[in-house]
DNA sequence: AGTCACCTGATT
DNA sequence: AATCAGGTGACT
């Protein structure tokens, strides 16, 4: 599911289940997907809120439990816990019977719990919503750095929240060829992208809230419609020539070869 | 700086 | 049987 606007819209949906209680029980489905879960019981849930592709479930006294969900996580609030469904990989149970849970049926998704928030993120970029996101700061980690900008906007470092889609799409309009090295484009057109970078992931969060709202309809996916994502073969919107896919760090980029140079 | 492992399921 | 998938660490 997730990248920045998916994260914010399953966070805003968790925060509608507050208010929250204490957990008395946790579980998970293999070593791995959890650590050190067990030592949040007996805190209270105090509020779920988000940093990048991260949620963060803030508990009684300091603590954090954060929460990853890779490429197929959601975590979603369930009435009784006890009714877990074969993909809920890890469970927070409350004690009024309700259950935080992450369902994940590719059991990448990771949850771990921290003392403290202290130090968490510092290895994150500015939210690309912030007032932190500055023209000033985004072309200052491109110019450090000669590898392509597609890597370096999937990095959450110049920026959080961009995965394969968004970046892609992103670079579309910013008419940016992926590939191209990141220290090698102009000042005016890193200002140019930047601005289409928020562009796209405000339309995105538009739709998944919505996606997130129709009860039953569209609740896994999103509904953004992309230029070029997922596209190959098909013609631009904008000049009809033939959208292309080229690997990229081990994954797929989508491109139009005429828009983007 | 680039590749690969982590997982499971859907599609070719 | 092989390839691909909205992500990220942990490796060479």
């Amino acid at each position: 599911m997730p990248e920045l606007p998916e994260v914010e819209a399953v966070t805003r949906k968790l925060r509608v289940a507050s208010p929250w209680a204490e957990i008395v029980a946790t579980g998970q489905f293999r070593p791995t997907t959890a650590t050190g879960l067990e030592r949040a019981i007996g805190l209270r849930v105090e509020g779920a809120s988000r940093r990048g592709k991260h949620i963060l479930l803030s508990l009684s006294g300091g603590p954090v439990v954060r929460v990853h969900l890779k490429m197929t996580g959601n975590l979603v609030v369930i009435p009784d816990v006890r009714l877990r469904t074969a993909t809920v990989r890890a469970w927070l149970a409350l004690n009024d019977g309700r259950g935080i849970v992450l369902e994940d049926p590719r059991a990448l998704g990771r949850l771990t719990f921290h003392e403290t928030i202290d130090g968490l993120f510092d290895d994150l970029g500015p939210e690309p919503f912030s007032a932190e996101f500055t023209a000033q700061h985004f072309v200052a980690e491109a110019q450090r750095t000669k590898k392509p900008i597609k890597l370096l906007l999937m990095e959450q470092r110049a920026v959080v929240g961009l995965g394969n889609i968004y970046a892609a799409e992103a670079l579309f309009q910013a008419g940016i060829h992926p590939a191209k090295p990141s220290n090698e484009i102009s000042v005016v057109r890193l200002k140019r992208l930047r601005g289409h970078i928020v562009d796209v992931l405000t339309a995105a969060l538009d739709s998944a809230i919505a996606a997130y709202e129709q009860p039953g309809a569209f609740t896994e996916g999103e509904n953004f419609p992309v230029a070029v994502y997922g596209r190959e073969g098909e013609a631009c919107w904008r000049c009809r020539a033939a959208i292309r896919r080229m690997p990229q760090g081990g994954r797929s980029t989508y491109y139009c070869p005429k828009c983007q140079r």
